[in-house]
DNA sequence: TATCATACCGCAACTTATTGTCAATAGCCA
DNA sequence: TGGCTATTGACAATAAGTTGCGGTATGATA
């Protein structure tokens, strides 16, 4: 699979997958930068954001297309939808199955080459909805 | 409305509102700041932004929560999805009503207190459909 | 196993979008 | 009209992500 495009599985690629496989918490770059320098201390922000691309380009992982203004990336490649905390953005999976016949209706009514949708409930987690009870 | 926030309806204020209502476009604090200048040459674009904010917490218009690297705005408040090139982010209005039930296959399963849902669809524009019709 | 082309790395500088600071200005009520 | 203070313009500061560069190390080849 890294062959055909002329890639390598480098130590940083790898720990990099690696790490993100054993989260569940949908983490930002800077998140994963931060849990992978327990493993190589010199590696550099860059180097994982560009890791991160390489990853969802070859569908090892997903980047997600979410509203909030960081990017975030999930190791689950199947389509799933996800639920942000309004209040401190934490993301977690839904198990809402997936709509496929969503953008059926929009075939006659948009001049679009519709190619999918995102879907994306937002809430309030449980800490954050006890916290502030009111509005 | 106004008068209960000890807001006050400047110029700045109502050339943008003005401006916002005749576009279809849902532009970018950006484009809204080129559009703006044209009749007040000195304003910044910081009171674009902080503007654009007032007037969404008013509920004059509407800050939409889309996925990609820019926050867009639309004069249009009531409930409704969008379609956004994945080439050249134009975005564009859907007919699609509004899912109101989809919140609910959800409350039972999760442990947030959903408060709604944000859905895009993804797809080619005519313009970048035609300019590149392969992959 | 040694050689070698080049994908990849670390680092730092750069972009782009947005927010914060603050003195000066201008709505709006009395 | 006068005065309180929300708001502005100018610009500095963040935040998130990207990019250029010179050097390193992976993995193909001999």
């Amino acid at each position: 699979m890294l062959k055909e495009k002329n890639l390598r599985m480098t130590t940083q690629r790898k720990v990099i997958l690696e790490e993100l496989r054993k989260l569940d918490t949908h983490p930002s770059a800077d998140e994963i930068y931060e849990v992978v320098r327990h493993r190589l201390p010199r590696i550099s922000l860059g180097t994982v954001y560009r890791n991160l691309d390489v990853l969802s380009e070859l569908g090892e992982i997903q980047k997600l297309e979410l509203s909030g203004s960081l990017k975030r990336f999930d190791w689950d490649t199947n389509k799933h939808y996800h639920v942000r905390c309004i209040r401190c953005n934490r993301v977690e999976d839904t198990p809402v199955a997936p709509l496929n016949q969503l953008e059926d209706e929009l075939y006659d009514t948009t001049v679009f080459e519709i190619v999918g949708h995102n879907l994306e409930f937002i809430g309030l987690c449980p800490k954050c909805s006890k916290k502030d009870p009111g509005k």
